[in-house]
DNA sequence: GTGGTCTAGACCACA
DNA sequence: GTGGTCTAGACCACA
């Protein structure tokens, strides 16, 4: 798992596994169905404790973006279920980001204009902030 | 000043309180040098410590949003101050939230088209959810 | 009496006053011995409570800047007592400045050419900020 | 932690506080990533609340001198950012200070001079009041 | 254990 | 009246 924490962030430790496993698995890396360590495994590799691996598996499994069967383990979930939830919280993070935009006094049209030259900027490859 | 809280959310109530100041100040109710009630006034008005309304304050205050005077009162930030500050936090919200979806699986195009969508539905008056 | 306040100032209006006359006395446009405006009348002028005028002739008195006379008004103290406490003063202020400075891991040699640079910029009529 | 607060004064205890707090990060006591104590334990041992603790903490925080890490504690920022900071408010309170003499009717000459003396005599060992 | 939020309430300087 | 400081103490999430 190419998962980095960052320890002194003030993100909680499992909010920033949560969102880890989630990128592993939009950008496919982590494909349905396939397997994560073990709570113990994962939580030892990456020098955390137990409870917090925990904690995240739980709440991507509330998320339906998991499924833990006792015994086995924890996979990715089957069928679509993890990519159309993924997809379903991303454009519910965007929407409220527009909200947010609206209410702090820009327009339709510059909201347009700031995305289409942020996601210019990502396909040229450039950085950024 | 209409401003709701809900004191059973998980987010604080003195940033709901900075959140619900900064959109009467982006919408434009609440215009450069407008006095804000007393942080005892508002304090009692809704039902909180007036402790927590002056944090609210004065994080307002180190956003350039707010400028409070001992003795005087409370006041929207004169000039551009106010307005700048609002559309600068409300232009990295939207980035993040673009960065948010893409990270989620969304292409550009799609986030593009959700955009678009959102913002002509606001324009007809529909509620979105 | 050129004197110019900023009421929405956080710095009391009572020590913006006390500064304006120290200023005017420093820069020899109140001399030794020269009358001050009434408490009443410079009240008036400047549109502030007497009581916040009357403070701040009673600092300035107790500094040794002024001499107030029941019955005749206050006057910049006679002899050099104006013009020595002042100075005495801006001698006090800088070494606590130089003293901050050390404190803050700035060298003596450090601390030495920012004070000539400073000097020179403004006797260059250069604003330095 | 060598902290001695004076309970009398008009200056804040906070203030106090974060002043002690920078000269023990500017004279190299306190050094990059070091941590302080716990906002319970200082606020103990100095007899005073933890909330003024706290909130010493928080303004050192905004200003890039210290991390609080929920759960953690908190240290001295890593990397330049502490030392930087303090050395900028260092020079900016030197200007200050050299503003104010000059307003006093010091001389540019009178002012090196002040500070060459000043600067010689601390290296001397000698206290200078 | 750690920092963060919040309440209740006293007291201060300033206007 | 206004905002600012401080105390005492409860409760929370996180590690």
């Amino acid at each position: 798992m190419f998962i980095t924490l960052n320890y002194k962030s003030r993100t909680p430790i499992c909010d920033q596994l949560c969102e880890s496993i989630i990128q592993l698995a939009g950008c496919g890396v982590l494909a349905s169905g396939d397997s994560l360590p073990s709570v113990r495994s994962l939580a030892q590799e990456l020098g955390i404790n137990p409870n917090t691996v925990q904690k995240s598996y739980r709440i991507l499994e509330q998320q339906g973006i998991l499924e833990s069967i006792p015994g086995k383990g924890s996979f990715i979930a089957r069928g679509d279920g993890a990519r159309v939830t993924l997809r379903e919280t991303g454009r519910k993070t965007l929407e409220a980001g527009i909200e947010t935009a609206l209410s702090r006094g820009l327009s339709p049209e510059e909201i347009l204009q700031i995305c289409e030259s942020y996601l210019s900027n990502k396909k040229e490859g450039n950085a950024h902030d």
